[in-house]
Order: C-alpha cells, then structure tokens, then sequence
DNA sequence: ATATGTGCAAACTGTTTGCAGCCGC
DNA sequence: GCGGCTGCAAACAGTTTGCACATAT
C-alpha cells in the first residue's frame, strides 16, 4: 500500500466503497506512526477536508475495525487509540510525553505451556516506563 | 491481607482513613478475582451497603489508585477494569464470555536488548482468545 | 469542633446513533 | 434514480466534580 492511489483499490478489494474521506482516513492511518485518537485523526484531517465531521471518523473508524484494517490499542483509558493492523509487535509508551512506539516483537518468547488448554488467538504487549528524551530531563 | 479486620490498619498504614465503605471495597477487591469495573464493584457492594453511591466507589477508586493500592486494567476500550497491586502477570481475555484470568508470568521471557536506551518501569502481557468452556461450544 | 468522607445530582467527555440531504455510480 | 455515505445534532455511557450533610476523632 505505498502509493496514494492504491488507497482506493485497497479499499474496493475489501468491499467497502473507497469515498474521499476513507481514502483520507486510511493514508492517514497508515502514515501515522502515532496511534491516534478518533479525535486527533478528526482534527488532523480537519486541516485537509474541513468539511469532514467527527460521526464520519467514528463510522469509518468501525468500518474499518470490522474489516481487520485497523485494530484498537487499548493504552490507556481515557481514549482508543487505533494502528493499522500488522504484524504482531509490542508498544512502548512513555508515561511523560504519552508518546508510543512499535517494538519488534521477534525476540518475545512466551512459554504458554502452563495454560495450553485455552486457545491463543492473539496477545498485546505494552512496555511502560520512560523514553530516551524524558528520562534525561 | 487475610482477615477482614486487618482491612482498616492496612489503609492506615497507607495514610488513608479506613471508612466502612473503604474497607468493603478493598475487601471486595481482594476477594475478587473477576477484575471488576467501577460499576460492577458498585452493583455488588449496594447489596452488602446499599447506602453506597458511585461516587464513593469512583472517589476511592482513584484514592486507591493514586496509593499504589490498586491498578488499572484496560482490558477492552468501553469501561476500566480494576485490581489489586500485585506481583507482575499476565492475563487471558475470553473473547466470548469476557472472562480475565491471571496468568503467571514467571516463564515469560522479554529480551529487551534493542530498546535498552528505554526505561522500561512496567509491563503489561494480554493474551486473548477462547477459554476452556468456550472453546468447545 | 474540626477535618474528612459520603451521597446526590449535575456536568463533562468520548462514543454512538437517527435522520435528512448529498454524491457517485 | 438509487443506494450508500456524510454531517449535523441529539442521545448515551462512563467518569468526574461541587457541594451540603454526615461522620469520626
């Protein structure tokens, strides 16, 4: 998904309609390191579209939940963040400046054989603590 | 923290004064192992007290908290579910009936080497997926 | 008597929803 | 024109807060 015009494509492959906005809302997405909040992708997007409202972020921020596009990342309570969806990998979130980040996840070993009898599907890791800027100051 | 009357010297010793409402709560809270949402803690101790309003309950929520008493657990982005502070684990969310079980964590093994510059201060491992009961049905 | 806690109700915030109008096929 | 999408505004749920009264020391 590299190139802005594949946003629609993509979109239409997965049986949604590729409208404006979600073309927007989902080269935001992918673009954004971030996680962002339903309210900060309305705000950001705002700058672009102003014509954009916040029940058009909500509705295509489900839509896109219910196709295994995007996934909500539970950080703190507050608000839902939300990242595309991709490989799994752990966040780092910074309890100062709140700032989060992908860490790969290759070298997280979890020996499940104490609770076999349940089956996995999927697991979240989030490290919490200090990033390199907010621990020095 | 095993018998009921050591409830109100365990808030003391923590600066905190031990109100009935207080001691039910964290009575309540160690007992249950169900990780509880502020209103569910409200529903069951109305039974036991039902003098009890949701603002005690959320006032001593955030009281325990900001004590270090107990944690917030952000198990689904719609309501914040709560515990007792206690050694690291993990848990298993079922995405069917919802249930959280703690899991041991002691063979759970997270080589950090690539983020070393971070202060990692915390961890926080869900797994998700079916339970013993769920997963036959 | 004083300081602190509780309970009520109102306020707030993030999210959801119903519906009228608009747009793209 | 038709079906679906958007945008507005109202509804909602969980949480927070201000304040008067009650309670404990």
């Amino acid at each position: 998904m590299a190139m802005y015009e594949s946003y629609g494509s993509f979109l239409e492959e997965s049986g949604i309609r590729p409208s404006s906005q979600r073309i927007l809302m989902l080269q935001y997405l992918e673009e954004s390191k971030s996680h962002p909040t339903a309210d900060k992708i309305y705000v950001d997007l705002s700058k672009r579209l102003p014509s954009i409202s916040k029940a058009t972020v909500y509705n295509n921020l489900k839509l896109f939940l219910n196709n295994g596009i995007i996934k909500e990342v539970n950080i703190d309570s507050s608000e839902i963040h939300y990242e595309m969806m991709m490989d799994n990998h752990a966040h780092f979130v910074c309890r100062k400046c709140k700032k989060v980040e992908d860490l790969e996840i290759s070298n997280i070993n979890i020996d499940l054989s104490h609770i076999s009898d349940y089956e996995i599907e999927s697991q979240d890791i989030f490290l919490r603590g200090l990033c390199n800027e907010c621990k020095d100051s």
